[in-house]
DNA sequence: AAAAAAATTAAACAATCGTTTAATTTTTAT
DNA sequence: ATAAAAATTAAACGATTGTTTAATTTTTTT
């Protein structure tokens, strides 16, 4: 019966990396706890050894996963604070720029990341992942700060607030997809990752953030 | 012994209320699925039959919870639809004020809401919530755009991505203990319920949105 | 005070969890 | 072609899950 056998991926991944892009698709989609190493397995169509085989446990795989997708987001940061060629209103458009592209384009990880800064009382993984978004927290308000020292901004906002407005609106609208789509006015998810739509996101929040700095 | 006898609770909560109020505070913290029957019953000082001889299951309990604390917002809202003594710019106000106070005294249920938005295929309890959450949210828009209408407001605001800005600026903080911790100055979780941080965050809300909405 | 109802308990249930084992197949190296 | 290594498999492991049972205690009603 050799040709029934089955043709497991036509893209040629290999099943270390199928597994890994399975796990993030269904732990973003349902949380950890509630993804078990079977339902990860049957929609990989892998077995259900692989994940201990691969990774050693299933936390070991979340710990993969994350560590996999941490961002090199720092190292840009650090050097955009350190650029003195662009002034803070160009720094801050540029953040925001890179910030909407990552974010939309890795968005199942990042429902990841949102989810484990909600949650107290995890496993050693969930602090890691805190103290490098905070990490790059300092970094930004750094930049947003020096604008407002360097007189470009208003000395009246409240720079933290401000950036936890522009995450926030970020994070509202990729996190929450029924949200998303009646804002879109469409009922396809997939729409959401449009360029169209993602435009829209960034004309809306340069406008907000411009005004609200200005003097 | 039966002096030893414990006393369960001394404001005396009955033990169907207690269950309640110790679940939430789980769920809020770890999530529907890592929370156990047994965990349940230990941090309340109940017995592990008692949710099912309660609420009949942990499904039913955790949807007790829900429509226990599902908004009479919507009422309010409506009436302030329709209400024709305030003008548009103290109608905003307004809504920041009630979802502001609102979001931070419930931010355990608040958290439980946008996981369970965030989440997909999930039992019939998520969309239940969903539909109410987008029930108020239609409301809200027709108030704002009808500012707009008026001649209130700018006409070139996105005002569905406004109210996202707004409600993601809420959920951002109240969602991210870490966040909010750093934002405040403070590394005591409590702090965050302090009337001068929301206070601080209200003031921040509004000038943003009284700068992006004028003329 | 006796009877009925409600609340609470410990123990057990089957099902599912993550993980391990040992055998087998496939790939790589010699 | 043969041997060694790596990848994959089915089966089983003990632990934990949500739930049920049946007995007991507590409260309420008569």
């Amino acid at each position: 019966m050799a040709f029934l056998k089955k043709v497991k991926n036509s893209e040629s991944l290999d099943t270390r990396a199928l597994i890994l892009k399975t796990a993030l698709k269904l732990f973003a989609e349902q949380g950890f706890e509630a993804v078990s190493i079977r339902s990860i397995a049957k929609a990989s169509d892998t077995n259900i050894a692989l994940v201990s085989y691969y990774f050693g446990s299933k936390e070991k795989l979340y710990e993969t996963i994350l560590e996999d997708k941490i961002p090199q987001m720092r190292v840009f940061l650090q050097s955009l604070l350190e650029d003195k060629a662009l002034n803070s209103w160009e720094k801050v458009d540029i953040i925001i720029d890179v910030y909407l592209d990552r974010v939309f384009q890795h968005h199942d990880f990042n429902k990841l990341v949102l989810r484990e800064m909600s949650l107290i009382q995890r496993p050693n993984h969930a602090n890691i992942i805190v103290q490098q978004i905070m990490l790059n927290w300092r970094i930004i308000i750094a930049i947003l700060e020096a604008g407002q020292e360097n007189g470009a901004f208003r000395m009246e906002v409240d720079i933290r607030l401000t950036w936890a407005s522009i995450m926030g609106t970020i994070f509202q609208i990729v996190n929450n997809p029924t949200l998303a789509c009646a804002i879109a006015g469409v009922t396809d998810e997939a729409a959401l990752l449009m360029p169209d739509f993602i435009e829209r996101v960034r004309i809306h929040l340069k406008s907000l953030v411009r005004r609200h700095l200005a003097k």
